[in-house]
Order: C-alpha cells, then structure tokens, then sequence
DNA sequence: AGCACGCCGACT
DNA sequence: GTCGGCGTGCTC
C-alpha cells in the first residue's frame, strides 16, 4: 500500500527576511494524525544548525523541494493559532509593505500559554451552554433597516458618526454594568452594527484607538449583548489574557472582537464586519515593522473576505476620503442631526476683570459663566502640566536641559522647572546663549489654566484631565473640566459649553496631517457637547474654522485631499521611505528607479546612513514593494559588515524600507 | 543569525 | 605537505 508523500510547509519563526518564507519538511509516520495547518511545530534548519519554532501553513503534495527533505523535530501543540484566512491576510499585508510575514504573524498570533491552552482545550470538552440569543439592535438616528442592510450585503461605508453623547439603558441579562453610563454616541452606533452581525451568525471585530475609547465601546456591547459575546483582544494586555483571548475566537462561536490597531488580525469565525473608530487617530498606525495602519490592514482583509468594512468617525481622514471619492467606500450620514453649535471667535483680549487671561475672548467667558450655572463645562488646551515651556527671561531663547537638550517645563506651580525629555530638574539653570539665569513661563499646560479659571471662578470646581490626571466621566453638576486634546471625559448628559482655547498652538505642529489633526480633536471634543450647548473655537480662521462651524468635516477633508494632489504628497500617491546605507540605499532606489509613475525625493543624509521617499501611484504599489523586498533580502544576505564591537549599539539592518509614513513630510 | 565550505599565507 | 584566516552562501 502506497500513500501519496505529503510534505508539512512550515513557516520558520525568524527575523531574518531571507527565512520568511515557506520550508518544506517531511511528516514522520508518529505525527502525522496530529500535523494539520496552523499548528505550531519545531524544526530543524541543519544549516543553521539549530532548532527552530514555526507555524505550518499547509500539507502540500511533495515536490517543490528537490533536495532531501529534513523531517519535523516535534509538534507543539494541535491548537490550530493561525487561521488560513489570517494567514493569507499576513502573507498580503507583508508583500503590500516589503516587510516579513513573520512579523505580522507575531502581531496576529499572541504567544503560547501551556496552562491557558490547557484550561481551554479541557473547556472545550465541556458540553457548552446554550447561547443567549443576541436580538439585533439598529440605530435609530440612521435611515431605518440601514445598518442591517448595509451588514446584509457586506457594504464597505465611511460612517459619519452622530455627534452627541448617550445615556446608556439597562440590560436584561444578569451582570451588566452598562446601565446608566454615558458614552460618545458612536460606540451605540458601532455596537448596533455589531449585534446585526452576529444575528447574522458572524464576528465583528472593533478597533479602537486607545482605552478611552474602548471603555466607552465596551459599555455599549454591554448594553446590548450578553457578556460571553463580547472578547477583548489587545497588544496591551497580559500574554495569558491575550492568548486566552485569541483561543476564545478560534472556538468558532460568534463573537464581537474589540481591541486597538492588532485586533484586526483577530481569528474571528465567520467574520461579517470590520469596523474602525476614528481612522485618523495616530494610535492606528502598527509602530513594529512593516509599519502597517490597521487602516490598510483592515481593506486588505475586506477584500479577502467580503465582509462589511466601516470607518467610523466625526472628522473624516483624507485617506478615507479618497476612498469615499474613488467611489469604493459609500457615505452613511445620519438622517435628523443636530450638529453641535459651533462658534469661532477671534483671539481678542478680553474688556473686563478677566483680561489676564488675554487668550480667552469675552464671548467666551460670557458663554462659560452662564453655562456654568446648570452644568459642567469642557476647556480643551494643548498641552499638560503647569508651563509647557520656559525660555530665558533674558534674551528669550527657549531653555533647554544641561543633559539632553530637552526643552524645559514645569508641572505645578511650585514644581521646579525640569526636562520636559529626560525628566531632571533643572537647578543651578543658566541660559547657554546669554549666560542670564532667570526664567519666564510660556504658555498655559493645564495645570495653570486650571489654576487660573478656579481664580476667576471663585468657587467653582476645577477638574484637570490629562496624562497624568486620567478621567473617563465626570457627573453632571457644574465643574470647569479642563483637559487635554484627546483625553476629555465623558460629561453625563453632555457639556453645557465646550471652549476650545489652543487652536493657535495647535496649529503651529510642522506636520502634514495637521489640519486634519486638529479637525479632528475639536470635532471629538464638540461631539461631548449637550444639544444646543455652545462650542467656542477661540483664534482660528479659514477652512478650518468653516469647516468646524458648519460642521462638515468631510468637505475640508477633500479640499486637503485636492491640495495633496496638487502637491503629490499622500495620500494622494503613496510612499515609501528607504533608509540605511549610502550604497544600499542607492542600489534600492536603481530598482524602482524605471518604473512609470515613480519618482524619487532624496536621498538626504541622516544620524546614520542616508535617506530617500519613492512616491508611486497605488497602481505600482505591488511592484515597488516587491523589488524593495528584493533589495532588503539581497543587502541582508550581501557580504556582512564586520562589526566593531561597538557594547550597546543596537546594530541596525543596512536596509530599512517603511511604507506610507507621512511624517518626512512637513509642510 | 549561525554554520560549513573553500581558497590563500605561514608553519612543523 | 596542512592549519586556519575569513569571505561567501545556505538554511526545506
């Protein structure tokens, strides 16, 4: 009796990108009822003369390979940690950013934990309870049977979200701790899209972009699902938990994924709907290599798996504006809105006893004061701490830190000025331009505004949250809520007033992205607003200041969208940053060099080596990132530098490839 | 990475 | 003759 030879292809745990990708082994007779894709296995790489940790990816009929096949050393486990659709998602998302496979893999597959695999493999044998029915939710503030449509037919929409916050109902299962919180009231709108999911009998996976966020979704599953629905997967959390996490989705039960940027490699079963909160929020790009935002991780996975695909926000990106243009997402808006009621004002000092705080307009005050009387009111400002900055009283030049340059702050007002970097005090300072050794406060974190509106607001309380003074919800008596972009908490029933005072400073950031940056802080933080509360955007102009006021976001991003175009600047075209060195950076760039629709920024010098852009239109997409990958795999395998031995120095590859960075980007 | 292979200079 | 330097290439 003869049995076709199959071969295990096996993916080797490695960083070098000349091992990422598939080796060939054969299957000893004692494995083969265990060996299966997805398993975690050992195997020996002779060359290296080691053993090595892998993933197989397939049983293949033999014949690839020529040489003689090495056989598999052991398997780890059966527990199937990488879904073929997940894997296919890493394979693509790598090739489309010239990085390894493994890398993402590490993103999509949290490590093992034998005794959390364990607990899980003996809970599986248990007979499983019946599932609470999941009854589907629809959000009344968009065209009826929308949502359920759009989940029905794996729609691929740029959500723009109701501008409000929302008191969370009671629920009728045992345990939920929802009833009675206010959330922003997109988080209902994405928890309703998810119960349509699992009506349907799929998955949805939710990023979000940092806890706060995720608290708020959370709360609002909760109000609507029992709590074995809901699964929380997340790089931040403990290996067990995230392990147990990850094992939880491959039982194959429907579940709502919720997480940040990695959660969209998530093993869901039967996965209906991505969705996405607030795509332009930096914490959705991957900082590991390849640098991939789960953004694009999420379209790629769309694409694979015809689910339904949502970017969900109050400001739009310009990423996902272009898409909405290109006509491949459509635009879901709700049907009877009211926008919040937004009102720039000049930055003119104030008449009365409040002209200390010169960068509060009158208008302002009057509106605060007044709300004040019947609720709590939102101060948004740049930064934290007491002064974000000092500079010499002197000759003016901004102080910086004996040890690091760090330009120098203070937290309270009595705190010493230290770095604002490295943290040392900095006693003893003298200015290294002038010699003078005073120093003057500039600029107000907010520690010192608080400080200041609890002086003129004799009596009235004063909340800072930032940073180091994290709030998530503040009740709804009045209070001046002073807080940084990004970090206000949740006003129950709303904010009477919402000022929003640093514009200025805000935009004063050298960085592509600012405009929609700062679009968007305001516009979260106007969407805490109550209904009808006023929103004072204090010393800003122009688009922005229209776009805020009428409140269409959209329309400023596709005036943006229309300069980047003009301008060849993403993500009108796509880039791609080639660093490392002077030859392999050169020898890289010869290899993109000839194909249409590219073209080269650079190579300018940097701390060590040099540093190009390659600009390419999304069509050339595949074929730059291929022979970018070529070059990094040849410049790894080419003749090794020998190394100085110099202790400490991290030794980096000589060829560094990133792609869609628009940070070297200033305008 | 780690290890073998291979091709030249200095050695008992 | 051959011991061992390191440059080059491969890992199923």
């Amino acid at each position: 009796m003869t049995t076709p030879a199959i071969v295990a292809r096996v993916l080797v745990d490695s960083p070098l990108p000349q091992l990422d990708r598939l080796f060939d082994y054969a299957i000893p007779a004692s494995m083969a009822e265990q060996v299966a894709p997805g398993i975690r296995v050992k195997v020996p790489l002779r060359s290296a003369g080691r053993i090595a940790d892998g993933i197989v990816i397939e049983l293949a009929p033999e014949g690839k390979y020529a040489g003689i096949l090495s056989e598999l050393e052991s398997v780890v486990s059966t527990v199937r940690v990488l879904a073929p659709e997940v894997w296919a998602l890493a394979r693509r998302v790598s090739e489309r950013a010239a990085g390894s496979a493994n890398d993402v893999v590490r993103l999509a597959v949290p490590k093992r934990q034998v005794r959390v695999e364990k607990a899980w493999l003996a809970g599986i044998d248990a007979s499983p309870e019946a599932p609470v029915p999941v009854v589907p939710a629809n959000d009344p503030d968009y065209a009826a049977g929308r949502i359920e449509e759009a989940i029905a037919s794996g729609s691929r929409l740029a959500v723009d979200a109701v501008p409000r916050v929302v008191e969370l109902p009671g629920f009728p299962f045992a345990g939920s701790p929802a009833g009675g919180r206010w959330v922003g009231r997109w988080a209902t709108t994405m928890a309703a899209a998810a119960t349509q999911a699992l009506a349907k009998g799929g998955s949805a996976i939710l990023a979000v972009p940092d806890y706060r966020d995720q608290e708020q979704l959370v709360a609002a599953l909760q109000a609507v699902l029992p709590p074995e629905r809901i699964v929380h997967l997340d790089a931040r959390q403990s290996n067990p938990d995230r392990y147990r996490a990850h094992l939880a989705c491959l039982s194959g039960a429907p579940l709502v994924i919720v997480g940040n940027r990695s959660v969209v490699y998530a093993p869901a079963a039967n996965l209906q709907l991505i969705a996405i909160w607030d795509d332009g929020d930096p914490l959705h790009g991957e900082p590991l290599s390849p640098y991939v935002h789960a953004r694009d991780a999420a379209l790629v996975r769309q694409e694979l798996q015809q689910c339904s695909l949502w970017f969900v926000g109050h400001a739009r990106s310009t990423e996902v504006e272009r898409l909405v243009e290109l006509g491949f997402l459509e635009v879901l808006s709700p049907e009877r809105t009211r926008f919040p009621r937004v009102v720039p004002t000049a930055q003119q000092p104030a008449q009365d006893r409040f002209a200390a705080m010169a960068r509060i307009p009158s208008t302002a005050w009057r509106e605060a004061r007044t709300a004040l009387e019947s609720g709590p009111v939102l101060v948004q400002v740049a930064r934290p701490g007491f002064a974000p900055r000092l500079s010499c009283t002197d000759c003016r030049q901004s102080a910086r830190c004996r040890k690091c340059d760090g330009p120098l702050g203070t937290r309270t007002a009595r705190s010493i000025a230290a770095c604002t970097w490295c943290g040392v005090p900095a006693a003893d300072w003298s200015c290294g331009t002038c010699g003078g050794a005073r120093l003057t406060l500039v600029g107000q974190g907010s520690v010192r505004t608080a400080d200041e509106l609890g002086r003129a607001f004799p009596g009235a309380r004063v909340i800072v949250a930032d940073g180091e003074h994290p709030i998530l919800h503040v009740d709804a008596t009045p209070a001046l809520v002073v807080a940084t972009r990004g970090a206000e908490p949740i006003a129950a029933g709303g904010y009477r007033a919402v000022l929003l005072l640093d514009g200025e400073r805000m935009l004063a950031r050298e960085s592509l992205r600012i405009g929609e940056d700062c679009l968007r802080w305001w516009a979260n933080a106007a969407a805490l607003a109550a209904a009808g509360a006023p929103v004072i955007l204090v010393g800003v102009g122009g688009a922005l200041a229209s776009a805020m006021a009428t409140w269409r976001p959209a329309a400023y991003a596709a005036s943006e969208l229309a300069d980047r175009r003009r301008l060849r600047f993403p993500p009108a075209v796509r880039v791609a940053t080639v660093t490392g060195s002077a030859d392999a950076v050169e020898k890289a760039l010869s290899s993109v060099t000839e194909l249409a629709g590219t073209d080269i920024l650079g190579p300018v010098d940097t701390e060590d080596g040099v540093r190009a852009i390659v600009r390419f239109d999304y069509g050339r997409g595949g074929e730059v990132a291929s022979a970018l990958r070529a070059e990094v795999i040849r410049a790894a395998t080419a003749r090794r530098k020998r190394v100085p031995a110099t202790p400490g120095s991290v030794t980096l590859p000589t060829l560094r490839i990133r792609f869609d960075d628009t940070e070297p980007f200033i305008e």
